[in-house]
Parts: structure tokens; sequence; C-alpha cells
DNA sequence: TCTCTTTGCATAGACGAACTATGGGAGTGG
DNA sequence: CCACTCCCATAGTTCGTCTATGCAAAGAGA
């Protein structure tokens, strides 16, 4: 085997992850599967959130206080965890979109430059 | 003490900085300090590189061969090592601008749903 | 001369987010 | 009953960035 295949990794810019699902759960709640299933749709297939990168990071945003969670039955008849976000979890919501634009903002300017 | 403080890590998008370097390079060949300097100036402050993250950068960038380094002496009369972009820095330049674009645009699109 | 600031390079270790790999359970359709 | 999709979860690894630290030499100022 020549190693002809190079490793994919880093499939979405790292550090988005916490923001993509925090606006997601702002337009309703909505539990893991679904969360991820949004995020690849809203971005035609670009972004794909991995389970393994997903649940923990939902346990991290349970721990802060940034969502609320609650067992229920999903739309196919199986029993799902579905988060909500709380008021922090929207105040949080708006810190990271401020904060992303603003450093995608500022790349974009080192990036534009001739 | 009571920990009032909580840590401000997390000052660049993250798998951004060797775009950045690679970006900053091909305008001409500088010195890790300069570069630093030039990033940071061009961004208006945003964007602060530190030295414990360039250097290393920069390492894992000579040894994928995306740039050389050779040591000079710079404008104010210090030895520095400068490095210059390789042809394979210079398309290393390309995809990484692509997937980059590519990524925020995605990410951009999600955040944009009402 | 001595010391301080700025310039400049570099590494060791900590840290944390995201990934790989893996496991299980419970409905659905053939 | 078997395969497939849905859905949750964690252990362990990997990897990039940060903190902290060290060295060295030029120039400024006292």
């Amino acid at each position: 085997m020549t190693n002809t295949k190079t490793k994919n990794r880093n499939e979405l810019l790292p550090g988005t992850l916490e923001m993509l699902i925090l606006k997601t759960l702002s337009i309703e709640p909505m539990h893991g599967y679904g969360i991820a299933q949004h995020i690849q749709l809203l971005s035609a297939q670009v972004l794909t959130i991995e389970e393994g990168s997903l649940y923990p990071a939902l346990q991290r945003m349970l721990i802060k206080g940034w969502v609320l969670a609650e067992w229920k039955i999903s739309a196919n008849h199986r029993r799902a965890r579905f988060y909500k976000l709380t008021t922090a979890g929207k105040n949080q919501l708006g810190v990271q979109e401020s904060r992303f634009s603003q450093m995608s903002g500022a790349i974009m300017r080192v990036m534009k430059t001739t």
C-alpha cells in the first residue's frame, strides 16, 4: 500500500460547532440526530457533524447551562433527547455570532490584500 | 481566589493560521516576527499571532515543503530567518483559500436562516 | 557601563475541541 | 426474522493553539 489517501480531517472550521448548534436550536428545539441533519441539509452537504463531535458538544453545553434536555418521543416514535435553548444559550449565540463575524472579517481583510 | 477571570483562549479561528501565513508570504518573503506583525496590522489588531503558535506552524510548513527558510539580516541588523513560499506552498494556498471560502460560505448559509 | 526595551527565534508542556471507533437499543419494512 | 434506519453515548486518540519559558543581540538612555 502506497498511502495514496491523505486523511480527510478538519471537515468543518473548528470552533464553530457550538455556534451552529446554538443557531439550529434557536429555530426550534430538536434532538441530536435532527440537529446534525439540519446543519448538513442547510449547508448543502458541505458540513457534516460527526456523532462523536456532536454529543460531547451537547454535554458541554448542558453543563454550561446553554441548553436544557428532555426525553421525548420523536416523529418516528423513537425515544429521543430534545434540546432547547436557555436564556443563557441565546445570549451565548449572540456572543458567538458577533465574535465569528469579527474574526472572519479580520481574516478576509488579510486574505484580500494584493 | 474566586476564579473570577475566565480564560481568553481561541483568539483566532483555529485552522486558519497556516492559510494566513501562506497568504502573507505570497506577498513577499518575510521573517517570523514580521509575519506576525503583518497579520496583526492588516487585521486591525483583531488577530494576534502568538509566538508559540507561529514557530511550530512554520516548522510544520517547512517539513511539508510549503516554505523554505534562509538566515539573513533583518532591516534592524539582527539575524532573522526569512521564509519564502515554494511552488507547493503556492498551490497549498490556493487549496486552503478555496476550502476556507467553501466552509465559511456553508457556515453563513446555516447562520442566516430565520 | 549598565540596564531596559525591542527585536527575533525556539521548545516543552498543558489544554481542549474534534475525530475514529465502537457499543447498544428500539422501531420499520421486506 | 433480518436488515436498515433512527438515536444516544463514551473511550481514546490526534492535533493545533496557547502558556510559559529560555536565549541572544541591537539600540536607547542614564
